[in-house]
DNA sequence: GTAAATAAAGTTGTGCACAATCGTTTAGCG
DNA sequence: CGCTAAACGATTGTGCACAACTTTATTTAC
């Protein structure tokens, strides 16, 4: 009970992971130049990206906004702390509570930080509008992924 | 020299490569659960597919079909040989390659992998339509991403 | 007001992922 | 032939990534 049909779902060109896997991974390593004048990875580099904009918060509501968990994070803002970048404290209210912010060094980077998306540009080389689909297709596909643990 | 706007290119909203890295987590993650019960990591799975679908080959070859190095892939494999699944090999008319050939408990894991895809649907919540169009532009980006070490 | 439950981080263990480097084998070339 | 260069993997080191578990602090229930 095994057609030669069968085995067309397990062909690596009819899979849609693994382009998706594939190509998030290159990508990720093409970051790597730009950033490391930075000092940054890549994943640093989107916990930053959470900061400059939303400023400081708890290691909590950073695993929300980038999608990690307590796992990869308590770590990374180890070194991000190590690094001058962020500062690590607990409130007097909720001790619980690991709160995140900025140092001025922190704050600093972003000004060489706006530079790292131009370096990118042509990363992905497809033409802009299906540029634009592609962003529209992950970002609805992510949206419907559950945020929480289930 | 820096309105406001000039931050928008770092604005998490933004960008088109942390929804692809998210997604592409995201979708490992999923995997794990169906994969658990053949004994493979996601990496191993796409490995394996590899060989399922062209048979034995050299590490360097495999490489090139699921775009990983020799950093990664050499322990991999090893592990895969441990399992029983594959066996790792140097040929006598060159011993610089490593051939990697399917056992057959690797062979009769494909049986139990036809299934797997099934598990998956509905993993990345889109119609159909949009599903197709989604691959397509991820083959096309990573078609045009280099192969080899620049 | 205390015990149980919940919340938030941290820790541990495994497995990628990849740059950089090293070691061995083969190929190319004088 | 012998020497240099290239090919192929393996190793090392750093940093994710996440499941599972532990620790500490706060809430909730009684």
């Amino acid at each position: 009970m095994s057609t030669e049909n069968t085995y067309e779902r397990i062909r690596l060109k009819n899979q849609l992971c693994f382009p998706l896997y594939a190509c998030a991974k290159e990508v990720v390593r093409q970051y790597r130049e730009p950033l490391e004048k930075l000092g940054l990875t890549y994943t640093q580099y989107v916990v930053m990206m959470a900061l400059w904009e939303f400023g400081g918060m708890s290691e909590k509501e950073v695993g929300e906004k980038v999608r990690l968990d307590s796992g990869t994070l308590a770590p990374l803002l180890k070194r991000l702390e190590k690094q001058g970048y962020v500062k690590r404290g607990r409130p007097e209210e909720n001790e619980r509570v690991l709160f995140i912010t900025l140092t001025e060094a922190g704050e600093a980077l972003k000004e060489e930080a706006v530079n790292v998306p131009d370096s990118m540009k042509g990363c992905i080389d497809l033409p802009d509008e299906e540029l634009w689909e592609l962003k529209r297709l992950l970002d609805k596909a992510l949206s419907k992924m559950r945020r929480t643990r289930e």
